[in-house]
DNA sequence: CGACTTGTCTACCGACCGGTAGAGAGGCAT
DNA sequence: ATGCCTCTCTACCGGTCGGTAGACAAGTCG
């Protein structure tokens, strides 16, 4: 019985588990299988999450210092205005291209109901309000449509979330899914949409 | 022991059914569940459809029908370009503030796999090629932002379906989310977003 | 050494779920 | 009237799942 220590096996269970809730979503996903994966039996997850919802609460705040962690660190390397729109969505999906679940996972978040986003959305909650004073003043100053920015913030996830986990409907619509060349022409195809969303009026 | 006639309770379960699979999703949805708000025992749902699964792909086909017919009926009384595409956001939202499941279904089908979403894809293929010849043709006249069709049709889609099944989200980022109005303001805004994001480039 | 803590295990339970077997009630056609 | 077909029911089975109880091994500290 191989002693990986608390903290660790405690990360490597949590990791596995949001790849298993984003793929099978959370009640298909099973505390036997995680466990398995894992390589430990289930009670040895139980002893580390009394219970399944439990796991749940902590995959969430786990995903979101990721996801904060992940931008922050793409914000601080942009300088420009659209360098940073630009920096937080290749962030994103060089963060799903190596951990295609974790996108599957946030949107299993918001399925779930409010009280599991917000557990999600409260580590993020600095960064929300960061990109919506950026979209405000970029809208003051004429560099963005004018709208509610909160309203634009949201339809952003949407796309770009939307982009990330909905590889059957591409696989639909456009067809022949080469998952590796298909994730980079759907980054530069969000970006491009996203670009063209925000872009003001041609009439000034 | 009422008898409701074969057809009749046959639509009754798939429409109750649509709602579960959508609400809970397929795995997190139960027959008894389904059967008991029907008003009827789950042996008798068995009657109709053999197995969960079967009961899934009535369900797939029967939405797909759906929104072929809702649509279709949309595209008929719009004549103008913008009008075609204003009246389809408009008929899909209008399904979805009657049927607040329905799109959460559609997003659920995607989730389960190609096979699954194929199978609700099929029935709406024709009007898949009628939008993308559509998209195409607004490309080559230069009224909308060249592009790749295919993709622009799937990041619509992904815009659209986003904007109808994020409440959590929504919730988490707007705030105060009263369901009506809120609806009829995503759609605005969805209507916007499409808009900008269809615009050609402002320099010809 | 011996008590305590930490981590992993085996064994088991009750609930639920999808699906089977088969009885019976009412309408319809011969 | 009789036999068949449609529809709904009660009863039950096997499997899976989340969770409990508790044994046991390996440090750690007095």
């Amino acid at each position: 019985m191989p002693r990986t220590g608390g903290e660790r096996r405690r990360t490597t269970i949590i990791e596995e588990a949001i790849r298993q809730f984003g793929r099978d979503g959370f009640k298909g996903a099973s505390l036997e299988h995680i466990a398995q994966a894992v390589g430990v039996r289930k009670q040895t997850l139980l002893y580390y999450f009394p219970t399944k919802d439990a796991l749940l609460e902590a995959c969430l705040t786990a995903a979101g210092d990721r996801l904060a962690a992940d931008i922050g660190a793409a914000l601080a390397d942009a300088e420009t205005y659209w360098d940073k729109a630009e920096a937080v969505i290749h962030a994103v999906f060089r963060l799903a291209a190596d951990w295609p679940e974790f996108p599957m996972f946030v949107r299993e978040a918001g399925r779930l109901g409010p009280e599991a986003f917000d557990r999600f959305a409260a580590v993020i909650d600095p960064l929300r309000e960061r990109a919506i004073g950026f979209l405000q003043t970029g809208m003051d100053g004429g560099e963005i449509r004018k709208q509610d920015p909160a309203m634009l913030l949201f339809t952003l996830y949407t796309a770009v979330v939307g982009a990330l986990t909905e590889a059957s409907v591409l696989n639909a619509v456009v067809g022949n899914d080469e998952s590796r060349a298909s994730l980079k022409r759907r980054e530069i195809e969000t970006l491009a949409f996203v670009r063209a969303a925000m872009r003001p009026p041609a009439q000034e």
